[in-house]
DNA sequence: GTATTATGTAACCGAATGGTTACGGATATT
DNA sequence: AATATCCGTAACCATTCGGTTACATAATAC
């Protein structure tokens, strides 16, 4: 299995996301988060969201063109300003990536759970040290049931 | 409100994540995103991640110990094999971050389905056209209820 | 002991990134 | 009409990024 990486290339098919590239690129960065998420609420003219940093305008017309490539803030001119408004649609694309891993949270505790519940029943017989020592166990579980001696 | 932005380092509390952007800038790539993919079942040894590739080892190398860096893979040495065993606790954080968004969408559903109902109540005079025109109609619904027009 | 394998590191490179100042077109205000 | 405001673009810059080849060390195989 040798991969071809940067395949979903979503292009102009809904007009939305460029590219699963585009979209995880747009949010890589604190300073195009924070202007996903001062957008959250509402619209917003584009000096109102530059208020909010301490770096220079273009430097954030330059974040704001990246999320406008990466599908994620649409843009309407009312006169001399320019209207941000937030498009989360594309990160669904990032949710989806994310939910294997999700799982694999949900395996870690289900894991956790059962460990604790086995060394329970051993804890009948050695009580003062049960809590403590299921606490500490619970840290060697591996993520999602994996090995550390490979196969 | 002038955000100073990467403010989120966790340091070593857990000996996991090194910062938010760390996690974020590793998962940006989609080299790393097919790494972790690959290690979403169990550990493996460097060289077998590097065959999934077409590029250098040490480019794989390099990817790998971004991950590491981010805390989103843990090392072992079996000899001479490093084992790479994925840890996807920091994508929390990732995962956090997403929250405000999937209500977004959970939001956009609510408003297409009150807008279809609205819709159908309509339709009951114009039978034929109106799955077809709900369709066309639910794509004109901002996100998040976020208006076009501010203030 | 020698040869092979596993894999990281260093140095290098071209492209990309995230910032800067200067400038200019469009719109609003005086 | 003159001036002010809004905000994008261009050009520049230092740094980072994701790749490369060359090299070296450690572990395993023969």
């Amino acid at each position: 299995m040798v991969t071809d990486i940067d395949t979903s290339d979503f292009g102009p098919q809904s007009g939305r996301p460029r590219s699963d590239r585009a979209v995880f690129d747009a949010i890589a960065d604190p300073t195009r988060r924070a202007i996903l998420d001062g957008l959250s609420g509402r619209s917003r003219p584009a000096g109102e969201i530059a208020a909010d940093f301490a770096i220079s305008r273009p430097a954030v017309s330059k974040h704001l063109r990246a999320l406008e490539g990466a599908g994620l803030v649409r843009v309407t001119k009312e006169g001399r300003r320019r209207m941000y408004e937030i498009d989360a649609e594309p990160l669904r694309e990032v949710d989806r990536w994310m939910q294997r891993y999700r799982t694999m949270w949900a395996a870690k505790l289900v894991a956790i759970k059962q460990h604790v519940e086995s060394r329970a029943s051993l804890a009948s017989s050695t009580s003062p040290e049960s809590s403590a020592g299921s606490s500490g166990a619970a840290e060697q579980v591996g993520d999602g049931g994996t090995p550390t001696g490979a196969s």
